[in-house]
DNA sequence: GCCTCGATAGAAAGCGCTTTCCATCGGCGA
DNA sequence: TCGCCGATGGAAAGCGCTTTCTATCGAGGC
């Protein structure tokens, strides 16, 4: 029925072994026969059955992709620069076509495990884990785990955005330099002169919210000015919108908000707005990570440009095996300040 | 090394075949038999081989889900309303649980071919292609094709917001109101007064693009007004910006400009703004697909509503075989007129 | 001119699972 | 009490490919 290796054999008049090497490329062929055998491939309209393949071969062509939310850009953007990057490598087996599958884990443990599993189980090239983790120990603990077992069968393990847990050494880790970026971007308000400044802080149990969090107080505590209130909410819109009303329902006197991220800050702006607050005339609005849409914003938002691209494209080449793991497995990548119309003098 | 069903079989003392039964649950078990079984996974830790299991039923859990841009909430938004509802039906080998794969094709044909490819190569369970198709002869022939070999092979074919190729009956399609929807936004421009109306258009050669186009000149074709210029370019802000200027320079006394979606519609917006031209005071903008960002937008923007996360849900539904397909096999999804604050009467 | 060696190609043994027969066993109707 | 049936579980034959391990054939080397 299907078309399978032997009849293509059968066709070319040689072995399947021939076939087979010919299709992976990594043996001697005499070019006479290679081409008979493509030809028979081309004229049967051949198609390698894969589980077959990956099953003799004990390994697939299969890289996953774990965000916590394809529909969110920050996730969307990396994701597909990483799918580019694995797409266009060449070297592998079965002509080095890796498919790169991107699973959406909605920022749940039990999902992210689940899609592990599944890896494991199609026994994946490599994994790529974006985004920060939950904090939670058991959680933590539990994909350490699973992701020490990936990596001693074989599978490469890439973390982007997610710092490595200590001892799981066999990961090779892009970390963004959130606390830095976060750092630079309090100070920037303080240097503008807010001394009043609400954050609004992404989920409490998250590695990039600590960090960033963490960022924000070092500035204020350099430069020796209070700390203002801060509200932890997810990585939406909405969460920006209600933060706001909280935010100011404790201080009504702030000068600036910081958000999580873009989107929050959007929510942020939305708030203030309705409320008839100008920005940046009676409070400046920062946010972080420079999704695309920031710089549209009204006012365009200043935020921390974080090279979502560029770390998505290396963390497709780690997981290749194209670039070369960083010395100690771990890379950091630069936060840069931008500074744009959402943040500016306080009044008066 | 790694465990395999016989090391469980031998370890619950009973035949592989029996461990088999357990883990695929279509065959009756005995309770107490089960228990040991599963007692025993556990206890080794055992994961299936799925490529072997593939490799023996046929069929893999994979389910192919293709878009053209993942980095674009449009798709983001479908794709994940898809991997969710494939994530939670249940009945299917393996314990139900199918790994949805989202595959990126930068909106090029090849590349859509490849992944075409890569997935009957897997024997993939289903197919969602999302978005409109290229309508060049070409490309049709050979993704209808490999279309046609895909669903004779077994695998589901589900079309989400792409029209089906006459012809193509094995496929269930979900197709979007474009024509309905735009033809309605253009009504609404037409009642606010406006006669001089611009079209940012996407790329000439989508099915979407002409669709919208189609819907636009319908209603100004019924109204009797004539069509103002209409510019072509890519579905992203970039486009709107620079598609912007081409418009006012061939009607500079434009007084609304109508987007092919949401994020041109911001394109349009900076560049109308950057010329001191306010909206919707001298200019009224439109957008489609009414996007989360798009209520945020300042003046929010009035366009036309997709149900993407119902689509999505839905299409993901066909695949798993979870819903049945639409009678004709094809099912129209309705696109709502959403009129906010981007749209006003022309002045004077 | 014989033997050795490099370059190719074939034979065959799996890879780890599913599934089609069968075999077995306890219970129930006659 | 005997035979038959439904409910379970085992044996074994593949699924289609990869990959040793060999075999063969020319070309040189001495």
């Amino acid at each position: 029925m299907t078309v399978t290796l032997a009849d293509v054999a059968a066709r070319a008049r040689v072995s399947p072994a021939t076939v087979s090497r010919v299709l992976n490329g990594n043996y001697p062929v005499a070019e006479s026969t290679r081409e008979r055998v493509l030809r028979a491939v081309d004229e049967l309209d051949y198609v390698l059955n894969g589980p077959a393949s990956s099953l003799a071969a004990a390994t697939s062509d299969l890289v996953g992709v774990l965000v916590h939310d394809i529909a969110d850009p920050f996730f969307g953007i990396m994701a597909s620069a990483a799918q580019s990057s694995i797409g266009e490598g060449g070297s592998g087996r079965g002509g080095g076509e890796k498919l790169a599958v991107v699973c959406n884990t909605g920022g749940s443990p039990e999902r992210e495990l689940t899609y592990l599993t599944l890896l494991q189980r199609q026994r994946a090239a490599a994994v790529i884990l974006m985004g920060g983790s939950l904090e939670d120990p058991a959680h933590l603990a539990a994909t350490t785990g699973k992701l020490a077992k990936l990596a001693e069968a074989g599978t490469r393990v890439v973390l982007c955005g997610r710092p490595p847990v200590t001892g799981d050494a066999n990961a090779a880790a892009l970390v963004f330099d959130n606390r830095g970026g976060a750092r630079r971007l309090t100070e920037h308000l303080l240097e503008l002169g807010h001394r009043r400044i609400g954050y609004a802080a992404g989920p409490a149990d998250r590695t990039t919210t600590r960090h960033r969090l963490e960022g924000h107080r070092a500035a204020l505590t350099a430069a020796g000015v209070a700390e203002g209130p801060t509200v932890h909410s997810p990585y939406d819109r909405q969460a920006g919108y209600r933060a706001t009303a909280e935010l100011l329902a404790r201080d009504p006197d702030l000068t600036a908000v910081v958000a999580a991220n873009d989107t929050v800050a959007l929510g942020v702006c939305a708030a203030l707005r309705e409320r008839g607050l100008s920005i940046p005339g009676d409070v400046s609005v920062a946010g972080f990570d420079d999704l695309p849409f920031s710089v549209d914003a009204v006012p365009s938002l200043t935020t921390v440009h974080l090279p979502l691209h560029e770390a998505g494209t290396r963390a497709g080449r780690l997981a290749m095996g194209t670039e070369d793991p960083p010395a100690g497995g771990l890379a950091r990548v630069p936060a840069e300040l931008v500074v744009r119309g959402s943040t500016g003098r306080p009044r008066e």
